[in-house]
DNA sequence: TTACTTAGTGTAGAATATACACCTTATATT
DNA sequence: AATATAAGGTGTATATTCTACACTAAGTAA
């Protein structure tokens, strides 16, 4: 263990909160710390930003490095700037948040250098986390939550195909309520952004629902109108 | 890596988009630089974070050096990293919004070092702008836009007593568009977080309006009830 | 065939949002 | 005093959206 705590000046790091959805349970990906300081602790994953990278390029780079996808919607949420949130040195760190569909178990990447192992732990039963993790969590977890609201951003979590019952329990899982079958898809299918297929569900032991896409196309149309206040 | 972070020669900085309300136009506080980049150039007032001091601290500093207010409501909304977005070397900014009400004239301090004057100048009328700020005001205002959609935000400013055409005005000027006299009063008056006072406007040469004031116990209780997304 | 489990569906009442125009009141002007 | 001017202030009918609520249908397993 070291003990010596260098000297440095100021750093940035990128922080990610990624959420995946699977079985019914809403997910995130922590690291486990392999090095000091809070070595052996859960921590969201995290670097530095490199000296000629964009901070929005680093997010990708860290998701890419430890699950191996790419081209996933990332989102920045929140700068956590304290003077004393890392205990070696000034550190500000971006927070982002991204969703990624997890298809029955997604292998995740042996992971580079800084963490020795990492793994989808349910949101409703995760450990203590390092540094000030906790609290990009909840603020990540809340800002999704947010936005759920007013974007059906939920649709990157779901596999391609999916059943209006898996859309409404991930929406329950967000927002941590009970909702109203018959509203939640009379709602859903008003908004005519998603296609019904020629398809049902397989592999259940009782009746099938029908599958449906997300028809990206009408969504463009219908939600990149700003919200407005009404005449 | 060895616990020993990275030492990169990498600034923050904190840039902030100040609004304020005076005569029925919306305005910022921009800043005319005297030091090179940009030497001459409009630009949004913000300044080096310091080693010892937090993000949300730089940003009430800024504040306080061009105006001399403090307690301040203030906001952080993003956090621009792009590797050349300053031409000198690496520095992330993470730009604050704020709010605060012009009465009248409000004279700004003599400014410090890295500015010969600070001016307010009308959003709809602005010259171009140093680095990226163009697109950090854009943010901004996007942000109180959305904002102001489902939190009353434009209290801020308004002076204390303040009448409904006038609050009708700031709303107008925000969302960029004309809204329905009695629709806006009746939503208003029904949100229960105005205060009818006992004074009429002075000075006005047609008939004077009743005088509000915000009633930010009510606010609270109204407004920290998250989202929904309903049953 | 029967039991089980989830899929799938409609309607009535409440609440909210929208569209729309005229009289009132205070001041300034003659 | 009378008149002109300019903004203040108000109500109602219609459309839209939200909410609450319970049973039948379809497929699988025993």
């Amino acid at each position: 263990m070291e003990t010596l705590l260098p000297k440095f000046d100021s750093v940035f790091s990128i922080d990610c909160v990624i959420f995946g959805f699977d079985d019914g349970e809403l997910k995130i990906l922590l690291i486990e710390r392999n090095k000091e300081p809070f070595k052996d602790w859960w921590a969201l994953p995290g670097y530095i930003v490199e000296q000629n990278e964009s901070i929005d390029h680093a997010a990708e780079r860290i998701l890419y490095e430890l699950t191996g996808l790419r081209d996933i919607y990332m989102d920045q949420f929140y700068t956590f700037g304290d003077v004393n949130r890392h205990p070696q040195g000034r550190v500000i760190t971006v927070a982002y948040y991204a969703m990624i569909r997890l298809n029955g178990s997604k292998e995740l990447k042996p992971v580079s250098n800084y963490a020795s192992k990492a793994v989808w732990i349910s949101v409703n039963d995760h450990p203590k986390l390092a540094f000030d993790h906790e609290k990009i969590f909840s603020r990540g977890f809340e800002k999704i939550r947010n936005k759920i609201s007013y974007q059906p951003i939920a649709f990157e979590l779901l596999p391609e195909k999916f059943t209006l019952t898996q859309l409404q329990q991930l929406y329950e899982v967000i927002l941590s309520k009970k909702l109203d079958k018959r509203n939640f898809r009379k709602k859903m299918l008003n908004y005519g952004i998603l296609k019904e297929l020629d398809e049902k569900q397989k592999g259940v032991s009782y009746r099938a629902a029908k599958l449906y896409k997300f028809d990206k196309k009408k969504y463009s149309k219908l939600f990149q109108k700003e919200l407005t206040f009404g005449k």
